[in-house]
DNA sequence: CTTAATTAGGATAAATTTGTCCGAAATAAG
DNA sequence: CTTATTTCGGACAAATTTATCCTAATTAAG
């Protein structure tokens, strides 16, 4: 469903937004040992995110990832998803036709378009906070 | 979503199926220049379908591929995708955990798991029959 | 100012997926 | 029996994704 980069980008942001909760900067170290990620890659996803305004990050000591309580309201899971593997998932054609058009549709386009848009639909309402709340109170965990 | 390999299974299928509403053999050539896929990959992927049932092959003058009439009722998509890229998008967690467990869900199991329900169910109830007859009639198309 | 800690970024490597090539095996037809 | 046509199967190659390594830049603190 997801690339590897986007599996790790979520829940290296989801773990980011739980510690900032209790305003805590959360290195890269951490944050890849506490999701199971191959550190150096989790970085190069990190620095993407970062340069795009999705998490923010911090040189030098003391340094370190965060996300401010405003941003966990607006971030959705859609914008990770979106910035990572793109939008493909969202807008593109079930069997890889070049575009998905309603008026020339490929063989699966009509029961393919409904689970697309429930996709869609899900990952655009699910907020950062959401998720990192679940995960604050030990309801949902990141590895195994 | 699904690979490339599964993309050109699934259109392959769907074409030898209707090519068989009219008793038509087809050949691994017309099959690639149909779905516009490339021919010796599309080879091997028909290849494993083949020796796992999903379609009949025959060698030499007059081969190509068929499926039984009744082999397109009973046919699922939810077989054919199931064949090529396993059960790791019907069974498997969203994040990648190892296992998905509702006991032990990651941040996302809840709403995860609606969405890979309807995807399970819709490539179930799904047939070859169905698939191949809106192509034969002109209402679905394989290339683009 | 110096040091240590941390992210940034480029180069490279390994693994997987996608794609190609070529000869073998089967088989229909003359 | 010979030939032409087709799928089968193994080896190989290219492209993409995943992962690693090393150095530079930034910055907090003594
Ligand atoms: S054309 Fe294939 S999903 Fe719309
Ligand atoms: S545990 Fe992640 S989807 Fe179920």
């Amino acid at each position: 469903m997801f690339s590897k980069a986007c599996e790790y980008g979520i829940k290296a942001t989801i773990f980011i937004a739980q510690k900032s909760l209790h305003k805590t900067r959360v290195s890269l170290k951490e944050i890849a040992a506490e999701i199971g990620s191959p550190e150096a890659f989790t970085a190069k996803i990190l620095q993407s995110l970062a340069r795009n305004g999705l998490v923010e990050s911090h040189k030098g000591p003391t340094g370190g990832f965060e996300m401010d309580r405003a941003k966990m309201d607006t971030l959705k899971l859609y914008d990770i998803v979106n910035a990572i593997d793109g939008d493909n998932i969202f807008v593109g054609c079930g069997l890889g036709l070049k575009h998905c058009d309603a008026n020339k549709p490929c063989p699966v386009h009509d029961k393919f378009v409904g689970i697309r848009e429930n996709l869609t639909h899900m990952l655009k309402s699910t907020t950062m906070y959401e998720l990192a709340s679940g995960l604050d109170i030990g309801l949902t965990q990141l590895k195994r």
